[in-house]
Formats: structure tokens, C-alpha cells, sequence
DNA sequence: AAGACGGGGTC
DNA sequence: GACCCAGTCTT
């Protein structure tokens, strides 16, 4: 059985996408900031859950100069509940870098648009066949898939030789004609019709030159890469609170949900505290602090991140007196209305815990 | 080269 | 509840 000619592959997908494709707003434009939105926020997120995410943030900043102008936190805040922040620190460092660097023009080629933070090998692809038909292969998950399933390429995606392999193929089956609609076309194919769990094989136009469906590999392939276990994690938050003022902190460190803002947390080697060790712990961090009472955990929040497994308790110190200015500096903490908590990026875990509490 | 980074969907 | 998804940056 042959496998199919380059020209064959992209023109059948072609045909399959202008009858399959989804409608979606980043494909009705040819503005590179908003392609390059949607391709961020496409990175390891559904289509359903990114959509209204992208619509938001494009009516919040319908332009780079926009998101450039906007402060991180509130940036953050709109990426609120789509997780890898990174993705959002990266997009606003790069908008004001292009918007005051490079007269909020953006690089027009793949190489140009590589220097960018935040933008790798997929996005530069992504960006320049689409607002700029450039002719450079896409390659990520779905192409991986139907690539690997087609051709039977068992190459191990994982590994920086796997990757390379994939590419050179990828880049040897586009056409020079229509470089942009290909690529759609064969992530589209990927995300509808050859899926990881379940492809539709059956209505498949590649099913008679299908290398895995001919042998038997459609569930083998792509080479599966075996997941790392992760780690479990104990979070004790002290939840201080006088009035309606709750006293919240900036993280900062190299560590999940970097730049989201939550509570003070306690060493976190123990699985639990007793109700005597969280008054120690208050009182080690504020001596003279006066408090109404300690509310124990009603409840014990369970997140499962991609690599570690948070279990999180949250401690309600009613205070009697606002904190010393001294202990806030030494713990970071800063005073916050409920108002402005509403407005600050927050974890889910922390949001779902406010909303539990009626907030 | 390997590990870290969220959250939601599916079985 | 276990497992799946899979770009980019950091170490």
C-alpha cells in the first residue's frame, strides 16, 4: 500500500476542510495581532473553552497598542480561569516590546516573529502562513497526530530528534499555492476527524492510503509518551480577614500561578496542622495579634494540576484590629476591599473558595 | 535533555 | 477518580 503523494495529502485535506471547517472568528482576519491571540490562547486549550476568552480579551484590546497600555494585573485578570499564566505575562511583555520597539508593527517572517517571548516554532508557523502566507509547516499536537497515523511515523514526539522528524515531513508535504488554508486544513482534520480517543475512521478520505488504519496502529500512534506522576502538595491558607478587609499577597516566586494573587500560606511539609499549631503559627508571624476567633477548614479543596495534586485547607482569622504595617511588610501581605479583590487574577482554587464563602 | 506550567474533558 | 491533552520557557 503507497502512501499518499504530497500533492494528493494537501489537496484531499483541502477538499475535506472547505467542507468540515468551523466557523471562527481568527479565521476571518488577516491582523496578526489577533491571529496571534487566538494561537496563544489555542496552545493546550479547546476551542470551546478559548472562545470566549478570545472574545473578551479582543473587545477589552482590539489592538497590541491596547494590550501594551493595559496593566499586568488586569491583563491577568482577564486570563483568569484559562491557567498557564505564563502564556498572558509573555503576550503583554511582547506587546509593549513591539508596540515600543517596533512602532507596534509586527515582524513579518517566521524568523522575525521567533524572537518574540513567548512565541516559538508553532506560533511563528501559525502567524506568518496566516496573516502572512508564508510557507512554513504548523506542527503541533493535531499535526503530530495525522502525521504520525498517515505516514506511520512512529518517531517518539517527545524527544528533540521525534520533533525534527515530524517537521522535516511536515515541511516537505506543503503546498506552495496555499500554504495557509493547508494548515488550517490539517490542524482542523486533527481536531474534528482524526481525533486522539475514537477517530472517525470509517468517513475518513485517507482511510485506503491510511498507513495505521491499514496496519492496525491507529490507537499506537502517535508513539505515546508515558505520563510523569505528579506531586501532591499540602496548601494551609490563613485567611485574614477585619471587616471587609482580606488580606491577600502577590506570587511571585517560580512556582504555580505566578503573578495570581491569594492568601498567606504556611510551610507546606504537613499534611495537617492541629488547631493549636495554626494559633502558634498566627502568633509567630504576629505576636501581639488580636484575633476574634479561628475558623478550622469546613472544607478541603482538591485541584489536580498537569504535574502536582494540590489539597488546600483555608483558616478564617477574624481580626479584631487591621495588621501592623510591620508584619505586613514582613509577610507581604496587602489589605484588600472585597471590590478590589473582585479585580484582582486569582486562582481558580482561590475563587472557587471565595464563592464558596459567599463572597 | 528534562521538568514545569492549569484547567477542563472523557472514559 | 484516573487519564488525556501537548507549546514554550526554564533549569
Amino acid at each position: 500500500m503507497a502512501l499518499p503523494t504530497p500533492d494528493y495529502f494537501a489537496t484531499t485535506l483541502i477538499n475535506w476542510y472547505q467542507r468540515h471547517q468551523r466557523s471562527l472568528p481568527w479565521r476571518e482576519t488577516k491582523d496578526p495581532y489577533a491571529i496571534w491571540l487566538s494561537e496563544v490562547i489555542l496552545q493546550q486549550t479547546r476551542v470551546k473553552q478559548g472562545l470566549p476568552y478570545y472574545l473578551d480579551f479582543i473587545s477589552a484590546y482590539p489592538t497590541v497598542q491596547d494590550l501594551a497600555a493595559a496593566p499586568p494585573d488586569e491583563v491577568l485578570r482577564h486570563w483568569q480561569g484559562l491557567g498557564y499564566y505564563s502564556r498572558a505575562r509573555n503576550m503583554h511583555q511582547t506587546a509593549i516590546y513591539i508596540t515600543k520597539e517596533c512602532n507596534g508593527i509586527f515582524p513579518a517572517t517566521y524568523n522575525g516573529l521567533l524572537q518574540l517571548k513567548g512565541i516559538g516554532p508553532y506560533t511563528a508557523a501559525a502567524i506568518a502562513s496566516f496573516a502572512y502566507r508564508e510557507k512554513v509547516a504548523v506542527v503541533d499536537g493535531n499535526v503530530f497526530r495525522v502525521l504520525a497515523r498517515v505516514f506511520g511515523l512512529a518517531e517518539n514526539i517527545a524527544s528533540p530528534a521525534g520533533k525534527k522528524a515530524f517537521q522535516v515531513l511536515a515541511d516537505s508535504l506543503i503546498p506552495a499555492d496555499h500554504p495557509d488554508t493547508y494548515n488550517q486544513a490539517i490542524m482542523e482534520f486533527g481536531a474534528i476527524q482524526c481525533t486522539p480517543l475514537m477517530p472517525d475512521c470509517l468517513f475518513c478520505p485517507f482511510q485506503q492510503v491510511c498507513y495505521a488504519f491499514q496496519h492496525g496502529l491507529v490507537e499506537a500512534l502517535p508513539h505515546k509518551v508515558k505520563n510523569k506522576g505528579s506531586r501532591l502538595r499540602y496548601f494551609h491558607y490563613l485567611v485574614f480577614r477585619h471587616e471587609q478587609t482580606y488580606y491577600l499577597k502577590k506570587r511571585t516566586e517560580s512556582d504555580i500561578w505566578q503573578g495570581l494573587y491569594d492568601f498567606y500560606l504556611l510551610p507546606e511539609e504537613e499534611a495537617a496542622f492541629s488547631p493549636e499549631s495554626i494559633r502558634q503559627q498566627v502568633s509567630s508571624l504576629e505576636p501581639s495579634i488580636d484575633y476574634k476567633y479561628i475558623q478550622e477548614p469546613i472544607k478541603t479543596y482538591k485541584r489536580t494540576l498537569s504535574h502536582q495534586k494540590i489539597v488546600a485547607k483555608f483558616y478564617l482569622i477574624e481580626l479584631n484590629f487591621r495588621l501592623r504595617e510591620k508584619s505586613l511588610e514582613s509577610t507581604d501581605l496587602v489589605a484588600y476591599s472585597k471590590d478590589e479583590i473582585e479585580q484582582l487574577p486569582k486562582s481558580v482554587l482561590i475563587s472557587q473558595y471565595l464563592q464558596d464563602t459567599g463572597f
